[in-house]
DNA sequence: TATCTAAATGATAATATTTTTCATTTAGAA
DNA sequence: TTCTAAATGAAAAATATTATCATTTAGATA
């Protein structure tokens, strides 16, 4: 379950971020695919529609969006910097490696690793980092 | 339980890779230390003892030293490039957020996690990515 | 609805990061 | 010791990211 564009106009707006079109259209392209997008990709898909909007305010929105955990960063796919748009609350990803589809779960049991940690460490953990990379339905088939 | 130096040193050769002094700092400063490098930190590790090693060498030993597994990259510390040397094997890290310290550990416990994600999205899962991030305890202690 | 202001933008430049190129050097096999 | 493919270093090129600053604008307020 992803977050609609409306929901995270709504956040913006209630932390004091203006909602401008160049905004807009960051979250529009990033809401509007199932994949993960890098800056770049980001940059093009919104420079069709606004040939005016820069690389920076893609980079600044970005920053934002991420701050508000609005939109999640991906690591295990390729490029270390990008985004896909957040569940709500805890949630991990699984990522199909070769057309970046990326689905969202919440349960990952790892309470009891976590526990085990804690007390042969000493460890305070305060998060953990966890992605499932692999190849969706479609991209099987289109394998064979 | 990390590589020692010698085995990778040993797996470099058998691969058909040149062991030369500059790839041996690459190595020496990846391995002395508990914390994660960035390329930057690495070169300038290697630099202090050896002054004309270059930029490109540390990457290009990097490249190497990842492709054959004997270095991991991390993800959840900061940087999205840094490096601690390889744990044998399938294992994952619990990362310091403050002196950077890298522990490894083995356990996961994903398989039931894994196999439920395969039930219900139908994808072909190849790997996983993992890691705790938290205060160890001598940071836990300066942070009072 | 018009006015106003702090926030946001775009253009440009600066900085940082990573890769390519190529002439020279060298590890390690023969 | 000789030889050669592999590796290196220097420099430049290509990419990626951030800072600066004059101009514009979203949205609060009157």
């Amino acid at each position: 379950m992803r977050l609609p564009q409306r929901k995270i106009a709504t956040t913006l707006r209630q932390r004091g971020y203006k909602l401008t079109p160049q905004r807009r259209a960051v979250i529009q392209a990033i809401a509007s695919t199932q994949d993960h997008l890098t800056p770049a990709a980001i940059y093009d898909r919104v420079h069709q529609d606004h040939p005016n909007i820069g690389f920076v305010t893609v980079y600044r929105t970005l920053e934002i969006l991420a701050s508000l955990k609005l939109i999640c960063e991906l690591h295990a796919g390729g490029s270390c910097r990008s985004y896909t748009i957040s569940a709500p609350g805890h949630h991990h990803h699984l990522i199909c490696s070769n057309c970046g589809r990326v689905i969202d779960f919440t349960d990952c049991d790892l309470k009891e690793v976590q526990q085990r940690l804690i007390r042969e460490t000493g460890f305070r953990i305060d998060g953990h980092l966890l992605e499932f990379i692999g190849l969706c339905q479609a991209c099987q088939k289109e394998k064979t």
